[in-house]
DNA sequence: AACTCTACCTGGGAGC
DNA sequence: TGCTCCCAGGTAGAGT
């Protein structure tokens, strides 16, 4: 379940091995992730050098010296793994790492080369391949609400996205107009550290209490970033490993468990808003 | 316009 | 052991 902090890990662990780097052999197993590979995608790949490793809300974003930009969410389920290769070895050539590896390549840097594959299981994931200079405007990005890591993230902004509004924080802080690159596991958790009722309308939030909502959000995704991303089934970083941050959830996963904040006597409880799953405690966390 | 619901996809776990 | 059912969830598009 990549969410920003997940999708960050991945970008770190790349950054070493494909910033720079020249891309060959890129080979695509099937026609399509949840949507079509780009059309001639592994042309378009081909001799390629990768400029820079970004990365905006959950997606990864790689500008190339091709003009264009190699744009990959990884949906649910989607990663990239990297591997030394012997000098001498055609990715090409070589079998298909997994049955769901359905893209990888090979990156050239100072003359090492790196084997990049990409598997993702239920193929939620998707690639694109966008002009540089039209990916701002590009539907996926066009209306997505600032960083939460960002300088364009704070309690005004959520006030102002909130203003009036008489649906549940919870599924407006999942809107990715409103904030880009939270999902299910830790809005619950930065609503549990605010003590915020993940029911209360998001209209009816009071000022000092999105602050402290800023604040929280920053805070739970910074820890997840620093604990290399959480992994419950399927979040892998680049080596194949697992994030820790899973260890540290106060309330995602722990229905009937009792609440950790000091002197409460409240059981996690668990609802579901806007189809998915909500974690809370119903006792310190306040409408 | 605001909001809700469902499709997409597979693997893992529960229950029988 | 093997079967069915349910659940996970980011995003897009359809429905209310």
């Amino acid at each position: 379940m990549p969410e920003l902090p997940e999708v960050e890990t991945v970008r770190r662990g790349l950054e070493p091995v494909l910033e720079g780097a020249r891309l060959t052999m890129a080979r695509q197993n099937r026609p399509d992730l949840r949507f079509p590979f780009p059309e001639r995608f592994v042309e378009r790949l081909d001799g390629a050098t990768v400029l820079r490793l970004d990365r905006r809300a959950k997606y990864l974003l790689f500008p190339l010296s091709t003009g264009e930009t190699w744009v990959t969410h990884l949906g649910m389920t989607g990663r990239f793994t990297l591997e030394g290769v012997a000098p001498g070895r055609f990715e090409t050539d070589a079998p298909v790492a997994g049955k769901h590896e359905h893209m990888s390549l090979t990156a050239e840097r100072a003359g090492v080369l790196t084997r990049l594959g990409y598997a993702d299981a239920r193929r939620f994931g998707f690639m694109g391949l966008i002009p540089t200079e039209a990916v701002e405007g590009h539907a996926w990005f066009s209306g997505l609400g600032p960083e939460p890591l960002g300088n364009g993230f704070s309690a005004a902004h959520l006030a102002e996205v909130f203003d009036g509004k008489a649906q549940n924080i919870k599924v407006s802080l999942l809107d990715q107009r409103n904030v880009a690159g939270l999902g299910n596991i830790y809005v619950c958790e930065a609503l549990y550290r605010a003590r915020i009722s993940p029911l209360t309308p998001a209209g009816k939030v009071s000022r000092p209490r999105l602050e402290r909502l800023a604040t929280e959000v920053r805070n739970v995704l910074a820890d997840a970033i620093t604990a290399g991303g959480s992994t419950l089934k399927d979040f892998a970083n680049v080596e194949g490993g697992q994030g820790y941050f899973q260890h540290r959830f106060d309330v995602y996963g722990r229905e009937g468990e009792p609440c950790r904040t000091e002197g409460c006597s409240g059981v996690v409880a668990r609802v579901v808003q806007g189809g998915r799953s909500t974690f809370f405690c119903p006792v310190c966390q306040k409408r």
